[in-house]
DNA sequence: CATTATGGTATCGTCTCGATACCATAACCT
DNA sequence: AGGTTATGGTATCGAGACGATACCATAATG
């Protein structure tokens, strides 16, 4: 009954999100997508700073993330640094513009302005529903999660300020904890 | 404080709800704004029908909508009529192929399932503060609401399931108040 | 009437995106 | 060990989105 309201006001809210994103990229050169990539790199953690979690994140070939990389690299809004380990992967990093931008647009003024709108009792109970919307049509789409680590079933506390995660077989600091991770498992998820 | 939390549900549900659209609609061959249009015109009434409204609409501009809708028409998915009075205008309609998509795709079946697994209670909460969120966001990026036109400020009931247009100065039926309109303009605002 | 506003199209350049092909490194085999 | 497969990443191509600009037809306004 309620699922074709939710749908529309949904949909409108994405249009409009994205038509605002575009309109503030734009005095800066820049393509919703690449803002898209710019903030999901200041949120997750050094597991998942790669193109490959960038490509998972974002829901698109890995190809078409190379190029929109390409493009942020030659602009100085990111770095790509070989991994030590794995010379496979590359690990990106916002620079110091990077950031600064971010800053500047994210949230967008308007998103803000709106948010303010709302009643405390709106804005906790819209929260919670859209979170578990979200969840459910992250699954029924079979795309990752990307929570925050302290929210997975990998992590572990092991003493004060110390935990580690029981996938990568790693210890992990508290503000690593604080990121979001391509590896997230829900607890209770299987 | 929970301005962040929202923006962050809000951004990720707007990306995988795109994803899944542009999923989706590469079975068609068809891209997601294409698959917008189209749903536009399945819920806009007659007077707003031309590429003009379904610019207004999603924001873009004339000459890019122009180009997707030759598309679209080429695909047979919609047709274009002029207007009896105003030769100007071109009145865009579903064609049988049009509707027979949107039902089949619209809304996406993996959102519907996430919908299915909010309660009442939840479900209500979420599409009222979604809805006012939207209506502020709108506000603040000066677009227009494009709202039903039975919630327009410029809508009269005239007798029996009669109703009339104060801005147009046109009768309308039962019908013609259940869509949404360009001109719209929510009572109780300027 | 002349001027201006509005609705629409055409063209061009930049960019997204998927598809495909390809390369380098790593993991997994007997 | 040596071959196979899997994974991460890049390069190239074509279809199409999108804004900007220019342009045309019709309507509204003076």
């Amino acid at each position: 009954m309620k699922t074709n309201q939710i749908y529309d006001y949904t949909e409108r809210l994405s249009e409009v999100l994205r038509v605002s994103t575009r309109r503030v990229g734009a005095k800066y050169g820049l393509q919703p997508v690449q803002i898209q990539v710019l903030r999901y790199l200041s949120l997750c953690n050094r597991f998942s700073d790669t193109p490959m979690g960038v490509t998972e994140y974002l829901g698109l070939t890995k190809g078409t993330v190379s190029q929109t990389l390409k493009v942020l690299e030659k602009k100085s809004y990111i770095t790509k640094r070989a991994d030590a380990l794995d010379k496979r992967l590359a690990h990106l990093k916002l620079t110091r513009a990077g950031k600064g931008l971010l800053s500047d647009i994210m949230p967008p003024p308007s998103f803000k302005a709106a948010c303010a709108s709302l009643s405390d009792e709106q804005s906790a109970a819209l929260g919670g529903g859209i979170e578990q919307l979200l969840l459910r049509f992250l699954q029924t789409n079979s795309m990752k999660t990307f929570g925050l680590c302290y929210t997975c079933r990998y992590n572990k506390k092991q003493d004060m300020g110390n935990y580690s995660c029981t996938l990568l077989n790693i210890d992990l600091s508290l503000d690593d904890t604080q990121l979001i991770c391509r590896e997230h498992v829900l607890i209770g998820k299987s």
